[in-house]
DNA sequence: CATTGCGATTAGATCGATCTAACAGCCGGC
DNA sequence: GCCGGCTGTTAGATCGATCTAATCGCAATG
């Protein structure tokens, strides 16, 4: 029994010798009771034990501390680091966030939606379930607001809080470009999410600005897997033109990628530049540790539950408002700018860049102790 | 305004022409209300729209139905399949679990869970930040039940839910030394820790069991991370009497040391043996797959639901009961007992494995355009 | 001296669902 | 015809904090 036989304001007025009215203004911090009697009051808290009982305040003040966070699956580090990225916003807010984790079930997302509504969220971070449509999200009139977070929904007019996801692909590719790249290839996960199209967008962005031909050739669908990553490149490096590239739907499938080139004793970076999108902190540790587009998913987080908030005190704002992130391009060793001695900016080096495409025919190499030095500043960042 | 202009269970009753103890009642699902009368009464709660108020709820009833879930690093990966792992359970119950990321901080710790008990949580699942102690874990008396996951903590009477770290590591240690190895090192994280403490104890108990002897110059202690495991195996390598296998303390640490080889040129399995703990989902991603303990950390955080749920029917139930889950290895190819053309079970193949550990004292190998085939068939159990 | 002003405190109503105890109606039995 | 038992429904109190509007002292002011 939690909540029975607590003590109350009730308790603290008398022990205080004051009103429970008294009493719940020292509960807020009010600033129009005299410090001596705030200072009795809290010493009479102390002396009965008392917990404070938000239900009854939720009650009568028609308004909670609970925000909603609905997150399609907390497995992937993707949505991990987003979901703790919210959760450490809120907890700086003084709110308290109910989880729900639907796994991709449309079914499972109502239910928690529903019940989140019915516990009085002042709103909700949702990061939709795979096939979520704007009928799915036909909310009562009386809802709060609700932010997607990191998935847009055709059709749908709730603010939006994303990466950039087609300027950071085509930051992404445009360094593959710089780097003498010439068939740079894109595996990509579900064609249906739109995150994945704008990164699309974004890659085809840089191969036409650079004279580039945008082939489907060049395209591998797959898995948002390792395996599927893996399956991509074996794909790839079986094409006759085989590219010499590829900009990656995610670090998921970037690492999948590497990890065929591994197999076959081939080195990302030497053999073939993979760049991936997210910058998880898998990237970082891959071996070898992948280059990336850095768009910042805890501070992300941070934004939509900061934007959530803002919508608190504004109800009824601009619909459909979309706040994009930066995205910012990691160089790390997968793309094989290491081995240029630099980043390379807006040159091509196209010579070491050839040989580099000449290794990549070939299955292996002899006597290869250590292909890849592991630096300290591993860091590079190319704006 | 979330909560005011709802329409509220008077509104239903005066809709329906019954009375609003009646609404209640069909609200609850009671079988005390005539069925025509109950349909009724849900016809007016679409017509008026009505969303429930479980603050109201929850106010009368003296009870909520939240379950603080307090996780230590959710992006960790293996907390955040734990905290799936409640999270499902507690959906099905149809519990709200509330979350809190503590980010290992002790403070924050702290004031998650006063602000969890304000809220009238029915219970907590805690998964302790680390250097929590027994007097950082004072409740007030009224305080609902608290049940540690995963991390014991000295001195303290909480129930607690975790792994069968002793068991699983000396699973592990065995299975090396079945595969003939000798020299078994234990890369370790943080000593303080009971988990770490009690996965020692298991590699301790298999060696000593198989006459070998448990010398502190194969405990290489290092940070819990990728480059930790890394950094581990270093050190390993550059001992004199250099071990051929290594338990791993976790899938992190084990997936860093099989890194290190890579960057050597060398091969966790073919050169130098490993075995790690979780059975993280990276751990099978891994190349090679990592050999491992699974100890179902998915169904764990189900368990600990469980155990949490059948607290609240048994207020005092006795204190300081443990579930411990079980442990069950998976042997993929980091262990390299694929190479022998299966699990070896109780069998001591000295031969195959003296030339392995010969191997491991070269740098590098030649052609190698396959090292590891990757079998579709990848996990083969060995109780 | 009455009045205004202001800081500090308080009585009592209130939020919306639940709980308790009671009630109407109806049947069957002695 | 009265009573006990049963079903289905209900009036009114209740949970514990907050909110509103009022009150009390006390000092300054005209």
């Amino acid at each position: 029994m939690p909540l029975r036989s607590r003590a109350t304001v009730l308790d603290i007025a008398r022990q205080a010798g004051v009103s429970r009215a008294t009493v719940s203004l020292v509960l807020r911090g009010s600033d129009r009771i005299k410090p001596e009697t705030a200072d009795k009051v809290r010493k009479a808290m102390q002396d009965v034990g008392y917990v404070y009982n938000r239900a009854a305040a939720n009650l009568r003040s028609a308004r909670t501390s609970f925000v909603g966070m609905v997150m399609s699956d907390l497995t992937n580090p993707f949505f991990s680091e987003l979901a703790v990225g919210i959760e450490d916003s809120l907890y700086r807010q003084g709110l308290t966030p109910i989880l729900a984790n639907t796994n991709d079930d449309l079914a499972r997302q109502e239910q928690v939606l529903k019940s989140m509504l019915e516990n009085g969220v002042l709103g909700v971070v949702l990061s939709p379930a795979r096939g979520t449509e704007a009928r799915h999200l036909s909310l009562p009139p009386s809802a709060p607001p609700v932010i997607l977070a990191m998935r847009k929904i055709d059709g749908c007019e709730l603010p939006y809080v994303g990466q950039d996801n087609r300027g950071g692909a085509s930051k992404a590719a445009r360094h593959l470009i710089d780097l003498g790249h010439r068939r740079i290839a894109f595996f990509g996960g579900d064609a249906a999410i739109t995150t994945q199209q704008e990164r699309y967008e974004g890659y085809c962005d840089a191969l036409r600005d650079a004279g580039l031909e945008v082939s489907p050739a060049l395209v591998f669908e797959t898995e948002v897997s390792k395996d599927g990553g893996q399956q991509a490149m074996e794909r790839a490096l079986a094409t006759p033109a085989r590219p010499t590239a590829a900009v990656c739907y995610n670090d998921i499938i970037a690492i999948g990628a590497t990890r065929a080139l591994a197999m076959r004793g081939l080195h990302a970076g030497n053999d073939f530049a993979i760049v991936g999108f997210d910058n998880l902190s898998e990237a970082k540790d891959n071996f070898p540790p992948l280059t990336t587009i850095d768009a910042e998913t805890h501070a992300m987080g941070g934004r939509a539950a900061e934007a959530l908030v803002h919508l608190f005190d504004t109800p009824h704002a601009p619909k459909s408002t979309a706040i994009i992130g930066g995205s910012r391009l990691v160089v790390r060793q997968s793309c094989g700018a290491h081995l240029t001695g630099r980043a390379a900016r807006n040159s091509n080096e196209v010579s070491s860049q050839a040989s580099m495409t000449d290794r990549a025919g070939r299955a292996g190499r002899c006597g290869a102790s250590a292909p890849h030095a592991r630096s300290t500043m591993e860091e590079d960042n190319v704006a």
